[in-house]
DNA sequence: GTCCCTATACTCGGATAGCAAGTGTCCGAGTATAGGCGG
DNA sequence: CCGCCTATACTCGGACACTTGCTATCCGAGTATAGGGAC
């Protein structure tokens, strides 16, 4: 199981932009330059993230993106369907009714044990990442940042937005 | 995130190990039929399966795979490991350490604190596929199989396998 | 001094290549079996 | 009739192509801003 690049550059994102001052946009370039990731991928990235509802561009000159809720109303969860897509992990193809023991669908249960099985462990990780919020994610980095690193970062900020 | 094809495919193939007789090889091709999928590339599934010590491989003409533990002592979790591989799903490449904001590496905590939630949530989902064996599986399959496909099942098996 | 207009520079958005990994396939090495042969 | 030997057929195992989707990039459409000019 692989979960894409791009996610942990998605919730890093939306951590930064849960930090500024809210309303305040902030374009991908100054994003990907301040995670020192590639800026043309981490557009798409963003995209997926502004098509979701999670953020919303600001076109223009001083635009950006912001977030689109407030910051106890976005989990894990939402950063990570929303750049990963939706889709379940396990994908079952009902071989169940493949082969020489196939016998009328009417017959089969609806959902194939073993995929009931697989799909309730996906919810249990789906739980866990909806159990936390951007507003819980902030208070444990309040405490983890060292702070030259948040002197620098709020630094840097406020001169490239100048 | 996705999981690969062959997941579903060595889950079934496991099932139906536990099901025949204790001891009782089935060469992968019988498995193949059986479930409908290419021969050739469930030879690979398997062969991930024997290299995990999940199943044994038995060679020569009666030959074939057979469960290497109790079917109480295998769980999901192990079939998809064995399968997909044992690589966390969220891969932290430490961008928090990059870009304007950096400080020198002593000053950060050990593991990065949005990376702690993503495996945190991948534990969840590995506690979950963790409690479920094969019994367990077996028991529940009991109820849902269709009688007749089982009634076909057995008849195919006991034929080629004569 | 104030208002309006225009040109600009910057932003997002979608369409376009490159590459790695999952997917699918093949052939060779090895072994238990089945049959034949000799005793 | 019994035991041994050989040839066979079947098995697994690893090495080899192909396709999908992730990774990375570019250019065009649209807009808020900044400056200049007119009143």
């Amino acid at each position: 199981m692989r979960l894409g690049e791009g996610v942990e550059w998605g919730l890093h994102c939306a951590t930064v932009l849960a930090m500024v001052p809210p309303g305040m946009p902030i374009p991908a370039n100054r994003l990907a330059e301040f995670h020192g990731v590639p800026p043309t991928y981490l557009a798409k990235i963003l995209q997926g993230m502004s098509a979701a509802g999670l953020v919303e561009a600001v076109p223009g000159r001083r635009g950006g993106y912001r977030l689109a809720r407030g910051i106890s109303d976005i989990t894990l969860l939402d950063v990570v369907l929303a750049v990963d897509g939706d889709e379940p992990a396990f994908r079952c193809t009902e071989i169940r009714r493949r082969g020489p023991s196939a016998v009328p669908a009417r017959q089969y249960t609806p959902v194939c044990t073993i995929a009931a099985a697989m799909w309730e462990a996906e919810e249990a990780w789906r739980d866990s990442l909806r159990s936390i919020t951007l507003a819980d994610l902030v208070g444990s980095l309040a405490q983890a940042i060292p702070a030259d690193a948040v002197r620098k970062g709020v630094a840097w900020m406020q001169e490239v937005l100048s």
